[in-house]
DNA sequence: ATAAACTTTCAGAAAATACTGAAAGTTCAG
DNA sequence: CTGAACTTTCAGTATTTTCTGAAAGTTTAT
């Protein structure tokens, strides 16, 4: 896999955005590199075109394993493996929405779900409380609206997308609907 | 401010999401600490209660105030300055998820632009330009609605989402409403 | 059972990031 | 203008994270 002077820069840009959407730079590049790629990659093909050592490549792909984000591919009279994303692009961004969800979110509504069930033991802790209660209930109804999002067909997400603050005059129709019933 | 034990729990955790959430665990403890804390603090205050150096809390006051969410108070004759949160809960959200659009997605949308004007070279070149259309195309779908539930007020955003899934059903009454115009 | 062709692991090295504290900068009262 | 009371800056240090490469592990063919 040579690459063209735009190709690289895709591919290192998404390791510098890898950082930011929760891996490290490597694995970014990584998964970048094998979205371009048409045909699925071995793991000497990435090392090789990433100039990483075959050690990291192994640790990459373990680290997108976990996010559900490569698939593993096999071909006859070949012992090595071959990698490509999983899914398509839009399956890609529900699975980093989802797993950056579990690992950013859910922790803190646990926390603050335990930490919310202890009374008070003073006014300090009062206030506390309730700082960590709004935080909790807003952690929580955007986690509930983000799951049924995720169970909506991308069809229709789509469409209330495309809709954007349309939506807000949708939700005046509906009342109006719903009182007339 | 001394802390008691839930408490400063709260704050180390907030540490851990920080770097999660864009800023390093310094910073989000300072947040924490500024959240549950009734009384505006001052600098010195927020260096003792974590036990940071001086120099330190100067620098995340600096990150905070770029991610617009401290407030500073003065005090009637008294030359230090006081943090607080700025805002509420929900403005908080809205600010972070504002920030990490501009840091993590402008940028990649902005590269993905400039690299699909080009002719593509090759085959190669074609078949990732296909899928850098693709992540583009979400990114602006996702950004432009994004945008706009933020131009929705507040209250409006709470009834979109304790809709749920219920949106599913508005959309379709929206389908046959319009048939009917 | 052996060996070839792989993959994974992990200790130590390298790189990136964050923190400290002293010095420099700022502001204000007198 | 001076000094006290702050805040900011930044070079050097400490900590954390990531990467390498050699060794150990696995799988398959013969």
């Amino acid at each position: 896999m040579k690459m063209t002077e735009k190709l690289e820069s895709f591919v290192m840009h998404c390791g510098e955005m890898g950082s930011r959407w929760g891996f490290n730079r490597t694995v970014g590049q990584m998964y970048g590199l094998l979205i371009i790629s048409e045909e699925p990659l071995s793991a000497m093909e990435i090392s090789e075109a990433l100039k990483i050592s075959r050690g990291n490549v192994s640790m990459g792909i373990k680290e997108l394993q976990s996010w559900r984000l490569v698939q593993i591919h096999h071909k006859p009279k070949d012992r090595k493996e071959y990698y490509s994303p999983a899914g398509s692009i839009w399956d890609m961004a529900i699975r980093v929405f989802e797993e950056r969800r579990k690992r950013e979110v859910d922790p803190t509504l646990s926390l603050l779900r335990d930490n919310l069930l202890d009374e008070p033991a003073n006014h300090q802790e009062l206030y506390a409380q309730d700082k960590m209660r709004e935080i909790h209930d807003l952690l929580e109804t955007i986690t509930e609206w983000a799951g049924e999002l995720q169970g909506l067909s991308p069809d229709k997400l789509n469409t209330l997308m495309k809709l954007g603050a349309g939506v807000s005059k949708v939700i005046d129709m509906k009342d109006k609907l719903l009182k007339n019933d």
